[in-house]
DNA sequence: GTTGATTGGGCTAGTCTCAGACCATTGATG
DNA sequence: CATCAATGGTCTGAGACTAGCCCAATCAAC
């Protein structure tokens, strides 16, 4: 895997990950389960929903059933009817942590960890490197304060859309696109790690580490702050399974 | 663009970005562009490549059938024939950049720009962090002794060749085919540089830094090596289109 | 030469997906 | 209580895509 070949590998590999549908349920699950429509939300009009995600609206009501069926959608007629989530994400629990990887696989484990890493550390040096106007600046310390005052259900939440925030930030959509693929590989595996106080306060103290790099226009400080607070967790779920 | 919606264009953007046929193109057109398949060379047979791709053979054939009728390729019947790629890059020229950055847009240029430098600085880093094996060691020294020694028609696919082979050697596929990706946005616009010995001389140190720092396992120095060389060719690309 | 393996070329029946139209339900509003 | 706008539910005909099969061309090996 380490000659010439690797490139025909990366490059030749499929056009598409699956049918049209088998996507369109995965996109859904990633958009409940990253909590962009967090729980008791409503996902947009399927009219609507149809054209954004380019599909059919046959297809996508194929996939919103499936989710329905699966427990995740609550869907209801009529006017001011609409799919809501009823997903909550489930308490933190070793033995799920186990069976998550299993499924996963360990070596698309230490895929998307590894991908992860380069690309929120990516982001996080860009953002760092780049001007940032007051209203971004004040959006950042927004969710990390959002992220501080948070109950332990919101938590996960608050995580992502700070994380996904510093990505947003550099105004690159590829670079978001990456970072939100890169958190929903590990999203259930994250949720499946216990809430010890003693590790929400060291995330606590590099969250801010990485906001204060980033504020003072150091891309190499934001860099290691943010594989640090990475490796971290990338620890966390090591240990969980040693 | 600040705001929760954010998110939501993110995560609900479409399930496809075209039709089989057009993804297919797309695909095979990125495996010729990158060099992965050099001018000469020979794509798998259909029947193997379809497999590969996840696609049928006959829309295999529509895309490759378009791209010979495009000149991309040359295809031949019978034993020890094939879908020959005829590509060879075009000769720099400052007129076609400006062209090609109009036709892609100067928000998706900035994007791609900034993709790039976040995934291959991350896959930089995340190298740099790693035991390397001899082996994977020497495959770094030999893609660098590859593109130091290569003549002005191959400089532009050994040099896609080191960089990619940074991010494959970090072993996560995921990572590598980031780096294809953001390559391949702005393979064009590289292509239509002018190659000028200074510019090349210093992309040599570069390079030798970048190789420096990963072996010898300081992600920081790794990523401000990679950081300054991309920024020196999107310097370039910014100073032909003012 | 003849042969045979390999490769592109082409056809067909069946499934997936789509666009668009129309129906059914709901609940705020007058 | 009647209305009506917004939303999910359903159907249909057309086009895209696929799997599988067989044909045609080429050329090394015998």
């Amino acid at each position: 895997m380490l000659d010439e070949s690797a490139r025909l590998m990366t490059v030749l590999r499929p056009v598409r990950a699956g049918n049209a549908f088998e996507e369109t349920v995965e996109r859904l699950l990633q958009a409940i389960k990253l909590g962009v429509v967090p729980p008791g939300g409503k996902l947009p009009p399927e009219r609507e929903l149809a054209v954004r995600l380019g599909i059919s609206r046959v297809t996508l009501r194929e996939a919103i059933r499936a989710l329905s069926d699966a427990g995740y959608l609550d869907v209801r007629r009529g006017r001011y009817g609409g799919a809501f989530v009823t997903y909550e994400p489930p308490a933190p629990d070793a033995r799920e942590l186990r069976q998550a990887v299993a499924e996963m696989g360990r070596d698309d484990l230490a895929d998307a960890l590894t991908f992860r890493l380069a690309v929120e550390c990516g982001a996080a040096q860009v953002l760092a490197g780049m001007e940032l106007t007051g209203d971004r600046r004040a959006l950042l310390l927004r969710r990390l304060a959002d992220l501080n005052g948070a109950s332990l259900e919101d938590y996960r939440r608050l995580d992502t859309a700070f994380h996904l925030s510093i990505a947003e930030l550099t105004g690159s959509s590829l670079l978001a696109t990456a970072c939100a693929d890169a958190r929903s590989r590990v999203s259930d595996l994250l949720n499946a790690i216990p809430m010890l106080q003693v590790n929400l306060d060291h995330a606590a103290v590099q969250h801010r580490a990485i906001v204060d790099a980033i504020l003072a226009g150091d891309p190499d400080a934001a860099r290691r702050a943010m594989a640090e607070h990475l490796e971290g967790t990338a620890a966390l779920l090591r240990a969980f399974l040693a």
